[in-house]
DNA sequence: TGTTAGCACTCAGGTCAAACGAGTGCTAAC
DNA sequence: GTTAGCACTCGTTTGACCTGAGTGCTAACA
């Protein structure tokens, strides 16, 4: 048992040592600076058990070790401690919801280049608007040009959006007002997911021409809402590792960072709130097989559900990372209580 | 005058095989691929002579001659061939165009993309909507919340800008109507530069509550026009070029692509609707010493103008690069005419 | 039985010199 | 004006060698 424990601790050094520096770890490097009690000998017999328990690597014969995934899975799940962040990082991650910036899209560029900065790995933020849970609240048609409408919908949460719509025929602005009215009565309450059912089924007992205009505003509104936004920041950062020295390598990762459809499956980690980490292979993208991901989700006060990604080298920095995640989450709720103050 | 004119030749051989190859290019390699009637030796005295004249460079002594930023200059002056371009290039560009996709970032998305695939280049797409030229042509005021509502506006030529307003009291929605129909009314024809101030000027005659609802307005209305988006695509190309193998280099660079100001600094080519190449110093950037940057303009329907960069090193493809841009163009007007059509 | 000192062995990386070859510049002949 | 020839330059490649960090194993020690 006390024997595990060393085991535990010089594992833990190994690790540490590595995401520091990124060369492999010899014995001796481990009995000087992290357990001058051994002698590298006794370091020696631990890392050759631990080689064959597959917590390490070996590079080659005489190169010292470097962790396996398995030992990073290990890192992360047990042996992290939280590391406290610098108040300059903490201000700085804290500025991103100050001023009161109503464009998310401003939120996200900001948060992202913010995290990119404070952990200098790659950050991607992705804003998305789950239009199951959203409940209609009230809806008005904006007169652009002859046939040209602007349908804005808003959500009992106060989410807003816009969708241009082409109309059959030029409608009057009083007369689209009216509508507008009067669906807005009608629809208060529904499901966002049940919009453009319900508004068939009004269209059904409506006049010709009524019905038409409601049939075109059902086609339009389709998967409008909940295709966010996604905004990516300190893509430079990769380049700085020495695991991508080899521009190969960085090449691939990069064009992965630019496939919108990756990132996003990337983020989507099934809806669960929690933080996430996700070593290597475990990424399930053969591109990022030496790449771990953090994601982080949160939940906005309109219902808007924030996740953030954070993608590195497998030797992250994760206590770190976490704890910035961490303030990430602390920074929205205070913005959430601020603005019940600005109620008030 | 002979000799000019082959000295010429000899010049833009020697440009045009180390776009191709990257390699310096040395008098044999011009003899047999280019100018087979003459020795290598004849082309070593015109080569040498060109170097004299600062067309060359030549990285030490023997090894053969690299075109300066002066050549590619002359180059793009006047030794400029167009490139045709495969139909499937041709098509893809078209295909950014066709859809009739209403969401400008999306027509930005895809053209960065394709743009980046077309050229092998990095792209950069920047859209912004010069309110100076706008003239106002209605608006409407959308009740979102008790305090908070919508402030669409419209201008002639079709754009719509919507912007969230934090109200002082909560107005009633026929009020809000009632408003916004007077204000269309009132303000039609205003140049939007001058819209704040016309609001502000109405507000002067009116009852203490009105007053205060436009003075609110115009605070808000800013400067939220013409904060345009901005699109890149295809990043990871650059790292795909040998003069990008040095990794710090690289960073650099992305770097740059990274920072939004540098980015719009780079496509403000005040206001040349022409296309424009900058070689190298001529970018005015220090990270962009060895790149050449491409710009074109169009003005689009709606009084949007479209910017689009292309990014790449100094021995770029400028032939092909410029038909590239032309097809764009042409596939803009194409689609004018499209929605000509439909509106018939 | 666990710990340690000692030693032979391995292997990537650096250094150095030699050979190579692509290319130039110059000269003399055509 | 053009060309063949030749000496010269200089970065690159190749291979031999050395170095040093690190391991694994064994024998002695507590």
């Amino acid at each position: 048992m006390e024997i595990l424990d060393r085991k535990y601790r010089i594992l833990q050094a190994i690790i540490d040592d590595y995401i520091l520096t990124a060369l492999p770890v010899g014995s001796r490097t481990i009995s000087r600076k992290y357990e001058q009690k051994l002698s590298s000998a006794t370091i020696r017999n631990e890392m050759s058990d631990l080689e064959d328990l597959g917590y390490l690597d070996s590079p080659h014969t005489s190169a010292g070790r470097i962790p396996s995934n398995k030992a990073y899975r290990l890192y992360v799940d047990q042996m992290l401690q939280p590391i406290p962040l610098s108040l300059e990082d903490v201000a700085y991650i804290r500025s991103c919801f100050d001023q009161r910036s109503r464009q998310i899209e401003q939120i996200s560029t900001r948060l992202a280049r913010a995290l990119s900065g404070v952990t200098h790995y790659t950050a991607a933020v992705m804003t998305r608007m789950p239009r199951e849970e959203q409940i209609f609240s009230h809806m008005q048609l904006v007169p652009v040009a002859d046939r040209r409408v602007i349908l804005i919908l808003v959500t009992e949460s106060g989410a807003v959006t816009q969708t241009p719509v082409e109309l059959e025929a030029a409608i009057d602005p009083d007369v689209l007002y009216t509508v507008s009215k009067f669906l807005s009565q009608r629809l208060a309450g529904c499901a966002m997911s049940r919009l453009q059912q319900a508004l068939l089924e009004i269209a059904e007992g409506e006049p010709e021409e009524m019905s038409k205009l409601l049939k075109t505003l059902a086609a339009q509104d389709d998967d409008n809402m909940d295709t966010g936004s996604l905004v990516v920041g300190g893509r430079s950062n990769l380049l700085s590792f020495p695991e991508y020295s080899d521009v190969e390598k960085a090449r691939n990762l990069l064009s992965v960072l630019e496939t919108r459809d990756k990132l996003v499956s990337l983020l989507n980690t099934h809806g669960e709130m929690e933080i996430t980490v996700r070593i290597g292979p475990e990424t399930g993208m053969e591109e990022l097989k030496d790449c771990s991901v953090v994601t982080a989700s949160y939940r906005m006060r309109d219902g808007r559900v924030n996740t953030i990604g954070l993608i590195g080298p497998t030797r992250m920095q994760y206590g770190r990372v976490l704890s910035v995640l961490n303030q990430v989450g602390r920074s929205i709720y205070e913005l959430f209580d601020s603005q019940d103050d600005e109620q008030k």
